[in-house]
DNA sequence: GTCTATACTTGGATAGAC
DNA sequence: GTCTATCCAAGTATAGAC
């Protein structure tokens, strides 16, 4: 039989030619934003990173803007997964806290903050883009306040600080770090304040709960 | 006599006339960045706004980079004049959230950081603009960290957390939250962070030091 | 259906007018 | 010294080729 040159039945992300296409031109977009910015990312440039003619941008997504939101599913698909599986295990404050680390030195290795600090920064610029980028970040919000209740919730801590409140700020303070990170190339201060921070933790342990926490044999 | 034509000696600043175009310039800028963003930001839309003729800025500025940063530093001297002014009488940890917080709907509000926020995401396109902006922000991490040192320098909650690490912590945070309130409109998530941190900084307080915030006649 | 060549718009920067 | 008219590069988007 032929090998579908004319497939009866179009699947829903398109044809193999067409799936690829679109998959190169996410990858392009998404070193395009972490290594030249939201005003680096443009048709041109995002195409020539992927060996594109431009114009294919907006057949295959309809607008730059289109393709940047793309890529930002594609990297908040693969983050949330690597997020939940890193925490899966997790049972205390200070172990949380570490694992948290371990997470922000791999997304700002990997440039993975840098795609969602510059479509939110860029999101003003471009009409419409604010609440797309918005209802993308709300699952990172969700994440954070779900493993926080899961942390803290029972705790006293949880009472005077809802997981909710803490989330927010979590997230906005994951965002900053990340981009003065980014900005003088310098990740210290951020890994200086997680070092503290499990210090801290550990004392909350062992103040909320001092049974559960207390070194044994 | 006639009313300085030809100015014998220039002051530093540049003649009046210079002084006033740069003026209305820079005002343009920050007014830009902060309705359109980095992106909308150009030398022609600028100009357009302060009613001049985009060749200026590039004649007063260099580079439409260079005015952005002017942009930035009158922002900033503006901004930690006040930020002084607001905590030269705070003595306790929940007197200074509660000023902080004073501080931060007066800044978003009037869009004061979302200048600063844009162009630590247009460093990332513009080559050379990185170490500029940091060199900026360098001031608001001293300012945090000296009135952090003053607050709970003494206390035992200083030797755990430096003031070093947490200032750079609420400058990120501060970003974050600015970021976040933007992006979707909505400060209230900030405004009921800064409530409850206020509630947190009283019991802290009156863990630290009890004798001193106990309520008297 | 997929892709390329082309049209048109806007941006940074400067040579030269006042 | 101050400003404007003009140049060229880079951007988005589409009409039409395959």
């Amino acid at each position: 039989m032929a090998k579908a040159g004319t497939p009866s039945r179009a699947v829903t992300t398109g044809s193999d030619r067409s799936a690829d296409t679109r998959h190169r031109l996410v990858e392009a977009a998404i070193e395009t934003l972490q290594s030249d910015g939201y005003v680096g990312a443009s048709a041109r440039s995002i195409a020539q990173r992927a060996g594109l003619n431009q114009g294919l941008i907006f057949y295959h997504f309809g607008s730059v803007a289109n393709l940047l939101l793309a890529a930002l599913d594609a990297v908040s698909d693969d983050r949330l997964q690597t997020y939940d599986a890193a925490v899966s295990d997790v049972t205390g404050l200070s172990e949380l806290v570490d694992v948290a680390e371990g997470i922000f030195r791999n997304d700002l290795d990997a440039g993975y903050i840098t795609v969602l600090v510059e479509l939110i920064a860029g999101a003003s610029s471009t009409p419409g883009l604010g609440p797309e980028v918005s209802a993308r970040i709300e699952p990172w919000r969700t994440f954070a306040q779900s493993t926080i209740e899961a942390s803290i919730g029972e705790s006293p801590l949880g009472s005077v600080l809802p997981a909710g409140v803490v989330a927010h700020a979590v997230v906005a303070l994951y965002l900053g770090l990340e981009m003065l990170a980014h900005l003088d190339g310098e990740p210290q201060p951020a890994l200086d304040l997680f070092a503290h921070a499990k210090q801290v933790a550990s004392l909350v342990e062992a103040f909320s709960n001092p049974t559960t926490t207390k070194e044994s044999p």
